[in-house]
DNA sequence: CCTCTTGACGAAACCGATTTCATGCGCTTC
DNA sequence: GAAGCGCATGAAATCGGTTTCGTCAAGAGG
């Protein structure tokens, strides 16, 4: 690794040139022809860490998310990545397993590695944004918000409720229990809250244990698939508030050998490399993708130096119902939520 | 941020001082207890950056991976990351798209931001990695190998292929076609090379479409399953050598209404989150985490001074078959392939 | 008592860039 | 022709740690 000292000296010329070169600040054309040649010659690269030491901050931009083994958290990587990469941005993935002392501990990181900004999908509301805010890192939250007045990117979780549990009244269910996620995570709230909406205003009664907590994951979706069917009265479709809790509930099902018609589901997310899509299945497809982009650029203008207040971003998701209505009566206005550019 | 200096200051000790009582070397009890509580006072935390500079290295490791949203690479995401914090090590993610250049460009990367070594999934054989070696970083090759004398984890593709293809036979099937990755990626070469010989010693004769090239992806495995339904005669099973690309093909045997048991099903791989598992379908299931954990310890190793000769570990896959077998003649010894410790 | 070794510790060099400051040259302007 | 200005350029400071080197004091050995 060549340094700029010894581009300097080929070149003939002081190493504040070299790096007035490589930084588009004026200089001479032929001098600026001579660091070049040497530059090519030693293969000379700028070293990173000096600049960012000198500089204070990096072209690096941290993206910390709950669970990398979740297709919505890996799209929306994705979606980050993308518009990064299109404005000459790294991104570091951090998995918190929304543990908040993991997650402390990679904010931690990204001070002292002097990086650009953050991304950051809360692993609770109890997250310590002080240290970061105060270095005057920006931060974008995603997916979820957070108590401090930054950008933030979410969708419309309780439409996306709403939509879900809206679409399995439509096509003929009556007793319409819910799977949600841990108590305590926003977005899954949010969902349930507009599950909880539809079914008061659509069901006569709902018996107790239709609201399932369990956790965000497959084995959680199976858990509390199992408790409802032990519900009495048995109900005759869910929503599931993510994913992945939707492969438990399907697995479930499936293993008892319950048919897909008598049993509906739907799913506010999107059943992840679905080789079969059930019948009877309603998904409400969250944009993770455009989530990414969306954040990456918000954090982009940022860094760029924007200091208009604070401002959050919600999207809405898009309602496919792939089993044939029972009853024609759809409430187009909830059955597709276009989606947002 | 607190500097060194000023910790020193408060301590009234030297910045060299504090530097060694963050070092562990040997610094008197009485300014240990001085520097320790004039640091936590500060909320003093060493500045990676500067210490980099210095140190020429990193505690930060970088996976180059080819798909983020592949479940089999983030499996193997997750086994680096664990075995990588146990060590105290961060992992920077890195997607490479298949793309050389990008693979280039994030290697450039690795050298510049003094990275501690590398575990990369090749996104072809033309990888260059003279410049890392060079640097003496340390590199582990993932899933596929690469003509540089570097240490490598990987499995056994041709045993997972013949395990595929042999369990089909055993199901009773016999016209059993291969959907293969895009040519010269050496993971799925070897797998389909293992259906080849099982094919070649158990049907009479195998016709020409009877292997098909894909890309990696579900779209891909969606194509070559439609052109092989094509096929005459028409195959009766069909052996993927990748998660993605089985479930294109399980999604167009469900559009085309043909049944599970019709059309036997082999995946070289993990049928990602699937909510049913249909009938005839085999798995191979692949070691992702532990492939990812075991390249983190081979290369913390050699981060940590090792210079034995490069090795290279070879794990295998495990059949699984959720299809009671039409003929009861199993051979045992291709049925199930032990994980390995 | 004097020399030698050992170990803690501070001063200063160092890692490799960026950036400030000072200099000197060439032009314009009165 | 003198003063003023802009601009390219080099010397040197700077970012915040780590590490070398030299000093000094305490304890060991003769």
């Amino acid at each position: 690794m060549a340094t700029i000292y010894e581009v300097a000296a080929l070149a003939g010329v002081s190493p504040a040139t070299v790096s007035r070169v490589f930084n588009g600040l004026p200089v001479s054309e032929e001098k600026t022809r001579r660091v070049r040649a040497a530059a090519t010659k030693l293969s000379f690269t700028p070293n990173k860490t000096a600049r960012r030491l000198r500089k204070q901050s990096s072209e690096i931009v941290a993206l910390l998310i709950p669970d990398i083994e979740n297709p919505f958290f890996t799209a929306l990587a994705r979606g980050v990545e993308d518009r990064a990469q299109e404005a000459g941005f790294s991104v570091v993935l951090c998995n918190t397993d929304d543990d908040p002392a993991k997650e402390l501990r990679y904010l931690q990181i990204v001070a002292s590695e002097h990086m650009a900004g953050v991304i950051l999908a809360p692993a609770s509301d109890e997250v310590d944004l002080g240290a970061i805010a105060s270095l005057g890192r920006p931060v974008v939250a995603v997916d979820r918000t957070t108590p401090y007045p930054v950008d933030g990117v979410k969708i419309d979780n309780r439409a996306a409720g709403i939509a879900a549990t809206t679409a399995l009244f439509d096509i003929g269910y009556r007793r319409v229990a819910c799977i949600a996620g841990p108590a305590g995570i926003e977005a899954t709230e949010e969902r349930s809250l507009g599950w909880r909406e539809v079914v008061a205003a659509r069901s006569p009664q709902v018996p107790d244990g239709y609201l399932q907590h369990a956790n965000f994951r497959v084995d959680g979706g199976r858990a509390a698939m199992r408790a409802l069917l032990g519900a009495q009265p048995r109900p005759d479709a869910v929503v599931t508030t993510n994913n992945l809790m939707a492969v438990g509930a399907l697995q479930v099902l499936g293993d008892t050998g319950i048919s897909p018609r008598e049993f509906g589901v739907a799913v506010v997310g999107d059943l992840p490399f679905a080789p079969f899509i059930p019948a009877a299945v309603a998904q409400v497809h969250l944009p993770a993708r455009h989530l990414g982009r969306t954040a990456a650029s918000m954090l982009l203008e940022r860094i760029g130096g924007s200091t208009q207040p604070p401002r959050t971003v919600v999207l809405r998701g898009e309602l496919e119902v792939v089993a044939p209505p029972v009853a024609p009566s759809l409430d187009a206005s909830l059955q597709s939520v276009p989606r947002q550019n």
